[in-house]
DNA sequence: CTTGCCCACTCGTCTATACGAGTATTCCTG
DNA sequence: CAGGAATACTCGTATAGACGAGTGGGCAAG
């Protein structure tokens, strides 16, 4: 009688060069990608692995890390190893700052959100003044200081998304973009108040590993890299006024852009 | 005395509820970012940070295991472990397709990279007649079979790019797109050349860490995510008339886009 | 029945050891 | 001096054992 249940798992060849816990990783992998196991479903524990392979537990753990590395599965301490389930995704669309889509009273990200079905926060809003990075103020034009507006976004509990604006201290002091909640249609629709009309925005996009701080605030597992985007938004005077630069959690975003052809 | 030559790494906590192998992990990061270890520096070798420590092996290979996992250390096989170097960023703008773009004789790959300084090539060349997958099927309007275009993108010898081009069979087949080399402007400018103008793109974008294929074809270092390009083709009638689908190593690209504020 | 404790099971951390394999250097030999 | 072998150092793989800590179920006491 196989100890493992479902018996999903085969044996280890022996002759050949690959590592052991290679090889043990690759039968979970194939086992997950084959439906053997299911999103959320619990892998055969440390215990189960070393007597069916025959192998030491650090082995069987080794092989977990490298799943772990690649996004796969997920430890928990005291419960087992699971399968990660895959949250639902937010997409993002390139026209999601068109005029158009400035929606009274709530933010983007708000009426997106409740749209889909989830239940969108804001949270750890903090406004303040400051001496813009090096690279902040490049994309500026060089000001001295800069109003900075921090905001940390969750769908159903979860961190998905850790964002700052920046703007010129000199366009954005004394004016609603200053205060906590800027108002209908947010900044954008201040800014053109303040008779900044936009004309065009910039999006850089960069993937990575997050740094152990981001792992923290966007509560992320292991094997999930992040999403950096940096938006430069310019005004019809060719002036940019606002830098926004996004970290996001990148199992929760599709970001969908529509190009001309021309 | 010293046994580390900068004696940039300090002691550690005992007090700390901080795991020993996490508190390593923290002085080594710390002191990458602080400019003691540069770019291609050799860290301290393993038994060399045992000595330091007074730990065990096994515990500061866990140390280096972290910092791999966060893409900022590479481990060679009998050198040692050296602070991963940042390759050369190829920029992606937005308007790369613009008909004005498209060279004589060359590929965008091809021109950009030579403008830029690097040494590109194209790899792996693959055209052929395929059943699409679900997804694929989908996007071009459910064709029973498909024409792919697979090829590999590298600069400087180091692969950065992998792509498939797909199109739907019956507007492909026995043109000049399903020739190696579809000539001077690229599929596009045959497809333009066949009557089928094209009006817009739609491209998605998504990160995630790499299955092992994909680190084989790519060569990723561990720690190194990829960025999942999926774009549309449309032309003026709305049909969608070729779906490229590109792996990109992360830490080579950055994605550059231009949005209208309208 | 409810409460609370204990225990079994899970993963997390750490030690000590052994051998293998890739790399670079040293040193000896021709 | 040139070439090659021996050596020392590097990381890679694997074992065996120990203790800690989080989780959940069962059992016993109230």
């Amino acid at each position: 009688m196989p100890s493992l249940p479902s018996g999903a798992l085969g044996a280890l060849d022996p002759t050949s060069d690959r590592a052991v816990f290679r090889q043990i990783a690759d039968q979970l992998r194939e086992a997950i990608d084959r439906g053997r196991f299911a999103e959320g479903d619990k892998l055969p524990s440390e215990a189960e692995l070393v007597e069916h392979y025959g192998v030491s537990r650090m082995t069987v753990r080794n092989s977990f890390s490298v799943l772990q590395g690649e996004g796969l599965v997920l430890a928990e301490h005291g419960k087992g190893v699971f399968v990660r389930p895959r949250p639902p995704v937010r997409r993002l669309a390139s026209d999601r700052f068109a005029r158009r889509h400035r929606e009274q009273g709530k933010s983007a990200f708000i009426v997106e959100a409740d749209a889909a079905g989830s239940r969108p926060e804001v949270d750890s809003l903090e406004v303040k003044e400051e001496r813009p990075s090096q690279d902040i103020s490049a994309r500026l034009g060089s000001p001295r200081r800069v109003l900075a507006r921090r905001r940390r976004y969750l769908l159903d509990k979860r961190p998905v998304e850790f964002a700052t604006s920046y703007l010129p201290l000199d366009l954005a002091r004394n004016t609603p973009i200053a205060e906590p909640n800027p108002g209908p249609g947010g900044i954008y629709a201040r800014l053109e108040e303040l008779g900044h009309r936009l004309d065009h925005f910039e999006e850089e996009i960069r993937a990575r590993m997050p740094s152990p701080q981001e792992v923290k605030t966007l509560q992320l597992a292991s094997g999930v890299p992040i999403i950096h985007l940096i938006r430069t938004a310019y005004d019809t005077e060719g002036r940019a006024v606002e830098v926004c630069d996004t970290v996001m959690a990148a199992d929760a975003y599709v970001l969908a852009y529509q190009l001309p052809a021309t």
